[in-house]
DNA sequence: AAAGATTGAGGGGTCAATCTTG
DNA sequence: CAAGATTGACCCCTCAATCTTT
């Protein structure tokens, strides 16, 4: 399959070259930018961590080691959920917010370079909703695995 | 950029799908496939370390390793380079030969189920065209990194 | 027992430094 | 010194097992 050859390495190319331009401008990984998008989108800037997992599609401990380092550099804190107290909720610190106003421009200046201005309108909209499609074909169900 | 979020959600969910099926049923880590498939391609079925870390975009170092696994696993040889002898190359052994053509199939129908079978026709030369584009890019120049 | 989350062990990759040959 | 490749230290993520709360 050509198509999913070209993503492979579009995925490899990009992934490096935001993480580079991302650690070198801002030195923040580029798996923490994420997670402080979505924080900082969500009602209150805090997030369950299953919540997390679903969202960014790691798995559980993948968000836990994730959320351990990002407290332990401030950005985030853990807080117990009160109405049920097996639930942690991890919630966006001011220096949070700070943070990820500080390395938004960069990050999206960067992304649009490499990705958005390679791509006509067309083509970004055909992406965005080919993919959107197959993640959710194997989200969705999971037959197989 | 809503398109590359996509393209990052579909990556990840696919790509350990993919993962899962094929170490369920033939025991390969996903990452030798595509070594297997570029030196089974190659004129004599062997390919110059750095070749094999230009097509597949690893780094040098991530190839070495990954070599190293596949030597242990007997599906590949290191072979000195006689004309400069600073160079090695990765050989296709007959085992490494059986392996592909054992995984090939079920891998191929997992491509297809996850991926293709997602796409229309249209959609899936679009996608490999842009994706070819991006990556031809960013490895041509690299302005910033 | 099931759900939310974490921990220990391990795979797989990167970078910077190193070794060898040209 | 430059080029091809490898090594050591380290980061990130996953799985299976575990702990706590429901």
């Amino acid at each position: 399959m050509r198509a999913w050859e070209a993503t492979l390495h579009a995925h490899a190319a990009l992934s490096r070259a935001l993480r580079h331009e991302l650690e070198e401008h801002e030195d923040i990984p580029l798996s923490w930018y994420e997670v402080l998008l979505l924080l900082n989108r969500a009602p209150g800037q805090r997030l369950r961590m299953q919540e997390l997992a679903d969202s960014t599609l790691f798995t559980p401990s993948g968000v836990t080691r994730q959320i351990d380092g990002m407290v332990e550099a401030g950005l985030v804190e853990r807080v117990r959920c009160q109405t049920d107290k097996r639930g942690f909720f991890a919630a966006l610190t001011p220096a949070g917010k700070e943070r990820l106003r500080a390395a938004s421009p960069a990050h999206l200046r960067s992304i649009q370079r490499h990705f958005g201005s390679q791509l006509s309108d067309q083509e970004a909209d055909t992406i965005a909703e080919a993919m959107s499609r197959i993640t959710d074909a194997i989200t969705g169900r999971c037959p197989g695995a």
